[in-house]
DNA sequence: TAGATTGTTAATCGATTAACAATC
DNA sequence: TAGATTGTTAATCGATTAACAATC
């Protein structure tokens, strides 16, 4: 069964769904409309109903859509059958978090390896996940056939790194260094600036103010 | 003297141009060239150069841009005189990796405060921040004139908290939580959430497998 | 000068919103 | 039925890319 072609704005809202359709089914309630959906997260119904057609997920007779049905659908897009391995490099507090988050939340997403340079943290298992030296990378992602790095390590070694992820043939990567990263076009890049974040709401703050 | 009203994108970029201008002027550089500043951050020419007309600036002579005054440019646009006061709330893993990351960054950005309920954090100067108890929010916040908060408390302290920032007068808002939140128009918010950006990936790493 | 670079307008692409017929 | 809801197309909005005259 191939996965459809949806644009990215669509896959990051049908993220979002699941979660609160999770939530909603957990409430009890069966069906949903696509204005309470909507309404969860501050979006239009439009919205709503356009990202539903766009998965291919009818409702039953405009008595709202089937939660569970609905829920099942959209594991169908973002979901692989058999998970897909994460691991977190640079294993500091950024990671640490990040690892946090994910804990018992998404079956089909596993975070099975961190690496960092430290010895203190080598070796060790915390939260769950075993914790590597940055020598073993490629023997590790290979082995344990990971495809995803969450790289938080510290700026200077964020272009080494990369390097070495992408010749362990990592597939995709979540940049939260703020350092420009150069990957082939067939690894998936997004980078997540909290610099720029912050510069960009005080802009905004800033704005509102003069106004 | 008013900020011009700029698109969100652009804005981005500007943050983004700004920290590797300041980086390439350290290289001794007095001029740069709109297809290096592009390259250094794999955007192309023409968007770097659309993104500079914005701003209203020129370059001298077909030359390359003047580094420093570019930069004194950007800063007119994204700086406040007076700088913003900032507030980390809920100072875990996440708040403690934000922080880190502005040490000394921006001096137009200061993180002054941080607030938690954890009586081992409450009181200690932890990264040059000190830790005020989640009580005293309101208070902090109006006599510290802080306008933006980080929000990383648990999710099930998300909007509660957020109803007290907004009532403390709050500003803008950079939610970690995964909680969708409600504020007035007039307050900025942007969420950023761990897991749909991890999931994104997944898929777009799962879609290039089948092709 | 010739070639490279810029500033800017027009064209294109992508995402959201509006509109509305069809359905229950 | 009448009212509410859906699925889908068309219109709009916003951002990027292409094109190119002007400049040095």
């Amino acid at each position: 069964m191939k996965t459809p072609v949806l644009p990215p704005r669509t896959i990051e809202r049908l993220s979002e769904y699941r979660r609160s359709l999770l939530e909603y089914l957990a409430g009890g309630k069966p069906y949903i409309f696509s204005h309470e959906l909507a309404a969860l997260h501050h979006y239009t119904p439009e919205q709503v109903r356009r990202d539903i057609m766009l998965i291919g997920y009818s409702s039953f007779q405009r008595k709202g859509y089937d939660v569970k049905k609905l829920i099942r659908r959209i594991a169908g897009i973002l979901d692989t059958p058999r998970g897909i391995n994460v691991a977190v490099v640079g294993f500091g507090n950024l990671g640490h978090a990040i690892t946090n988050y994910f804990r018992g939340k998404r079956s089909k997403l596993n975070i099975i390896a961190s690496f960092d340079n430290d010895p203190g943290k080598v070796g060790k298992v915390t939260l769950g996940v075993v914790c590597y030296p940055v020598q073993q990378l490629h023997e590790i992602i290979r082995e344990k056939r990971i495809s995803i790095a969450v790289l938080t390590v510290p700026p200077e070694a964020a272009r080494e790194i990369t390097a070495r992820l992408v010749y362990a043939g990592i597939r995709g990567i979540l940049n939260y260094t703020s350092v420009p990263l150069q990957v082939p076009e067939n690894v998936f890049v997004e980078s997540y600036d909290f610099i720029t974040f912050l510069e960009k709401a005080a802009y905004f703050v800033k704005l509102s103010g003069e106004r």
